[in-house]
RNA sequence: GCCCCUGUAGCUCAGUUGGAUAGAGCACUGGCCUCCGAAGCCAGUGGCCCGCGUUCAAGUCGCGGCAGGGGUACCA
């Protein structure tokens, strides 16, 4: 055994790193001193040790698998290194035990005394409790939402919206410094189809007859606008020219729906650090620079009268980036990914982020190789960009499901949701599956304040604990004292402190692999484990010679409620003192 | 046709990048409040779409099927 003490987990505020990961230093470490003393032979230590947490209690609370993979490599029986890399890991504060299992595994026990010991440290760090360094400050930005705003927010952009919003703020929990943004598709021909649309309308209110767009926007809400336009603007827009009438009406109508998407999105407890125009990079100039910058690598052909972008990887021979049927306005008929390009150069260079994350529905699939393409294509690295790609969402009402259909204007919205469901199951429902599968969103089973509804199990784990503060206070305990954490030894009070020490490993998990709803399944443990730890343990003790522990236990009880706090703070979530 | 996602318990879904005995909620059955919130806890029933392959090890990777959803470039 190497006498040497690793600081690698000192817990409280300062602690950059989680204990998995502390885990696999250690494993490096014995796997180096066992070839230092001649107990392996040399061979190269994996940058990467793997380390899981231990799935049964005989395993301890964290395995690696890493001799089983050395084997081959060693030419020796698993078990065996194993066993000399168990002899070799050096000492820690935070391990009792380390052992090597059949068929090679190493398996590490948490030492009692130092998990009890973290109580002070997790309550005094507070809201901060879990984050972690794992982005070192890196610049990123999430662009997420950017619906069309041409109607209001669907039940599917709400998915696009709570993925987008809890990414960013694990991401800000895992070290790394986000900017959110919305992208205002404010450019091209749903801006005259809308623009049209409301005219149209707007002409029947005066018993003018203007033809409805063949492409226009039918719901109703439509139809409210263009009587909200002639109570405000009366007439006018009869006696103008026609296509500026639309042009007006069209930009109108979509800051109208913005001031609403807005609205919305603030009831769900989203903001938006930025608005961006797409139209703007019309404006400024950058999308011609960017054609420029692609014809000159010879990226661009021209077409039946259009340009094309062309690049090695797509599948097809070219890309459409901007059609021949051009009218006046030459800016009017870009297609997508003409807009993208320049979009995109201005996140990763003008404004320097090291990362886009976009959140795109994935009936947008196939234009991710043509961003990346294009992103080549003028010199950027397409590493650094991230597409998070979610499946659709289907709504249950009364176990059928209810059909929606953009094209007839008829559709559930984010403001019917959060009228007969609120935010918090809205958010909790949205983010609890991957991103990978098609979201079933039971209508029913959302508003239902019963235990089948998921929400409210965490949540009232924290009333709980509050309802147990406020009993601890009414009894004369004072709620600020801090307890001796050595008194913490029940099996119940430990699982409890070992489920908030693996925050932080959940938080580098949702940041790195950009799956949130590891948060919803945390959170749901992290409940639980409270409720056993209540059932087994009596908190509020007025017998003679339990003052210690009962003071000991309303700081764990303090402490797992700051933790429950955090969780639903990262998924946006309220954490109410009673319900 | 081609591309993407999915297929795990009666239902809705997890499964920590290939590890040890595959988990949770709901539903169903039975139990637990003279003491801190029973919206809680405990116990029981029950499962990896099919085939081949790679590997010491496959729910996870590869190939081929079957089934469902989405996309397929002038709407973005």
């Amino acid at each position: 055994m190497v006498a040497q003490a690793v600081a690698l987990f000192p817990g409280g505020a300062q602690s950059k790193m989680n204990l998995r990961k502390s885990i696999g230093v250690l494993l490096q470490a014995g796997l180096q001193a066992a070839q230092d003393t001649g107990a392996l032979p040399a061979f190269e230590v994996p940058a990467d040790i793997p380390v899981e947490p231990g799935r049964h209690a005989a395993h301890g609370d964290y395995g690696s698998p890493v001799c089983l993979g050395l084997a081959r490599v060693l030419h020796q029986a698993p078990i065996r290194i194993a066993q000399a890399v168990a002899e070799h890991v050096p000492a820690a504060p935070f391990v009792a035990r380390v052992e090597a299992v059949a068929p090679g595994f190493v398996n590490f026990t948490l030492d009692p005394a130092w998990v009890a010991a973290q109580v002070p440290d997790i309550l005094a760090t507070g809201e901060r409790w879990g984050s972690v360094s794992e982005g070192e400050g890196q610049r990123v930005q999430v662009e997420f939402v950017s619906a069309n705003p041409t109607g209001p927010m669907t039940v599917h952009a709400t998915r696009n919206a709570v993925i987008g919003d809890v990414l960013a703020r694990v991401i800000e929990a895992a070290g790394y410094e986000v900017q959110r943004e919305y992208y205002v598709n404010d450019a091209g021909s749903k801006v005259r189809h809308f623009g049209g649309s409301i005219l149209s309308r707007y002409a029947q209110l005066f018993g003018a007859d203007i033809p409805f767009p063949e492409q226009g926007y039918p719901g109703a809400y439509v139809t409210e606008m263009a009587q909200q336009a002639a109570d405000a603007f009366g007439d006018r827009y009869l006696a103008m020219d026609q296509a500026e009438a639309v042009r007006e009406l069209g930009r109108w109508g979509i800051d109208q729906i913005l001031k609403g998407v807005e609205e919305d999105l603030a009831l769900l407890g989203i903001r938006f650090d930025n608005w961006f125009s797409e139209r703007s990079l019309y404006e400024s100039g950058l999308f011609g620079e960017m054609m420029a910058r692609l014809a000159a690598g010879g990226h661009i052909m021209q077409r039946d009268g259009a340009t094309w972008f062309m690049h090695p990887d797509l599948d097809k021979d070219a890309v459409l980036v901007r059609s021949p049927q051009v009218i006046d306005n030459p800016e009017d008929r870009p297609t997508y990914l003409a807009s993208d390009i320049p979009y995109l150069w201005n996140k990763l260079v003008v404004r320097g982020f090291d990362k886009a994350i976009y959140v795109w529905g994935a009936d947008h699939h196939g234009d991710v190789p043509r961003v990346k393409a294009a992103a080549k294509a003028v010199g950027l690295d397409p590493e650094r960009i991230v597409i998070i790609l979610y499946q659709m969402v289907t709504l249950l009402r009364g176990g059928e499901e209810v059909r929606m259909s953009k094209s007839s204007g008829e559709f559930v919205t984010l403001r019917d949701l959060l009228a007969e469901v609120g935010p918090d199951p809205i958010r909790f429902m949205m983010l609890a599956r991957t991103v990978d599968v098609t979201l079933e969103f039971d209508l029913d089973l959302a508003v239902e304040q019963s235990d089948r509804n998921p929400v409210f199990y965490v949540k009232y784990a924290h009333t709980r604990i509050a309802g147990v503060l406020r009993h601890a206070e009414e009894q004369g305990w004072d709620p600020e004292s801090v307890g001796d954490a050595a008194l913490l030894t029940h099996p119940s009070e430990l699982d409890l402190i070992r489920k908030m020490l693996s925050l932080p490993e959940v938080i580098t998990l949702a940041s790195t692999n950009m799956a949130p709803h590891h948060l919803t399944s945390y959170a749901t443990e992290l409940a639980s484990l409270f409720h056993v730890f209540y059932r087994d343990c009596r908190i509020v003790s007025n017998e003679p010679g339990e003052a210690d522990l009962t003071r000991a236990r309303l700081m764990l009880a303090r402490t797992a409620k700051s933790v429950l706090a955090r969780v639903l703070h990262l998924m946006g979530m309220t954490a109410p003192e009673r319900m």
